[in-house]
DNA sequence: CAATTCTTTTGACGCGGATCAAGGCGGTCC
DNA sequence: GGACCGCCTTGATCCGCGTCAAAAGAATTG
């Protein structure tokens, strides 16, 4: 008797378990502001979506049927113009959330930059869903307003800042963001090519290469492989990214 | 008896009706979400504030107590580096929402490019009140991301449009934004100064001045006054914007 | 591990837009 | 209404970064 209740109680368990219980980006997403019923909302709608690197899993201009939590990997967002310059808007990773800017279509395209596993929800669902959880409504508004203030400080860095301050402040966040690898003290992984960071930064694959060999000449970073750098003198990196070297 | 209960009542309605309801801005603004009931919960931490062209509202730095929505005029937001070079990151005006975007401290500054009126709400309060009011922060949320969404689209011209693309793209957008003076088809006021407008650009004032006269003499344009004018071929203005001239 | 291919680095050169410098054109204030 | 003042326009020059080209590494494949 006593079992015969218990086994499907355990079953639904367990099977939460395999999707948002475990979900080892929890502690970094919107989600982290569930309590556990909530969760279990949340786990019935969710589907698990694995994506190589340089598979795209959003498209500029199809309908936004999707939202999607990163739990591992990373991704690239970006928006094209018609002769196709590039401009990547962000690098997420495990915890960020993507298409919460999208009204009927997706304005911007994401593609995955290396491996990456992402939990998919239907928009329609997902709303349904955060009109009752307040407190997951409240969570999506913390980040839309994060996100605002990085957008804020990526115009400033577009708009107004040199090469040089460019990559400097691109370097000092980076490492703050993938908080599945927590990178040792002033270890920056680079999971993005060179023409990513161009893009991501407005300038040129060449200028990217030459900013980033004089930070080494003259000893501020040291290159550990292409993708891997450590910084060598972080007092002088935080000047250079705000002008005042 | 019926008129001595009525007065206070009568007095209640006349307050509301002082702020929110008679609000001209109310329509376009977050407030539109909001049924009667919700409006006075509104209304009753709701503060006018005037503000002469140039006064600041909002200072980069200062601990963020307040929150602003416009209900006339226009507002500059910008952020600056430690050598002056300024970023504006957006104009705003009636309905638009300032402060959005900022955790314990404002990560921007915002001043009153014209004499303008907003109401200004303290942050406490205001958290409180959407705490109880789903509509109000799915109101909010909606703002965030159309905010965001226009962030991008902002990175994109800053990162890899030229001069001529920026300029275009900055006229095309501009009259949809001020619900409050509805611009006859393709007239264009532009309230800002030349200086406002290429720090919003990422150019200078002599490269905007310039490409404005090219497109004078190439008959794309016309300028009836130094803050008017007149879009005379909105297509090859639209082509201009995406690169495709 | 050689061959191919893609990415990054390095070098030479050119250009778009910044900088520097006058001049024009309204507004405002006695 | 004349003189001042701030903003805008126009011109001349300069320079940071883009473009073009080629070599040097990495990564991939058979």
């Amino acid at each position: 008797m006593l079992e015969l209740r218990a086994l499907p109680t355990d079953c639904a368990q367990r099977r939460q378990e395999s999707v948002c219980v475990g979900c080892g980006a929890r502690a970094f997403s919107v989600c982290s502001s569930l309590d556990p019923a909530d969760l279990a909302g949340l786990d019935a709608i969710a589907e698990r979506v694995s994506l190589k690197a340089g598979e795209a899993l959003i498209r500029e201009g199809d309908p936004a049927i999707h939202l999607f939590n990163i739990t591992s990997g990373s991704v690239r967002i970006y928006k094209l113009l018609p002769d196709g310059r590039r401009q990547i808007t962000g690098f997420l990773f495990a915890g960020d959330f993507v298409g919460l800017a999208t009204g009927e279509d997706y304005a911007f395209s994401g593609e995955a930059i290396e491996d990456s596993t992402l939990c998919r929800f239907r928009k329609s669902e997902y709303r349904a869903l955060v009109r009752e959880r307040p407190r997951l409504e409240e969570a999506l508004l913390d980040r839309a307003t994060h996100e605002l203030a990085a957008a804020q400080n990526q115009m400033l860095l577009l708009g107004r800042k040199t090469a040089q301050e460019r990559i400097a402040s691109f370097l000092l966040e980076l490492p703050s963001r993938d908080p599945l690898r927590p990178q040792a003290e002033d270890q920056v992984r680079l999971p993005m090519t060179r023409s990513e960071i161009a893009d991501y930064l407005g300038l040129t694959i060449e200028t990217v290469s030459r900013v980033l060999t004089k930070f080494k000449t003259t000893g501020v970073i040291r290159l550990l492989s292409l993708s891997e750098l450590r910084i060598e003198e972080p007092e002088r990196l935080r000047d250079i990214a705000e002008g005042e070297a």
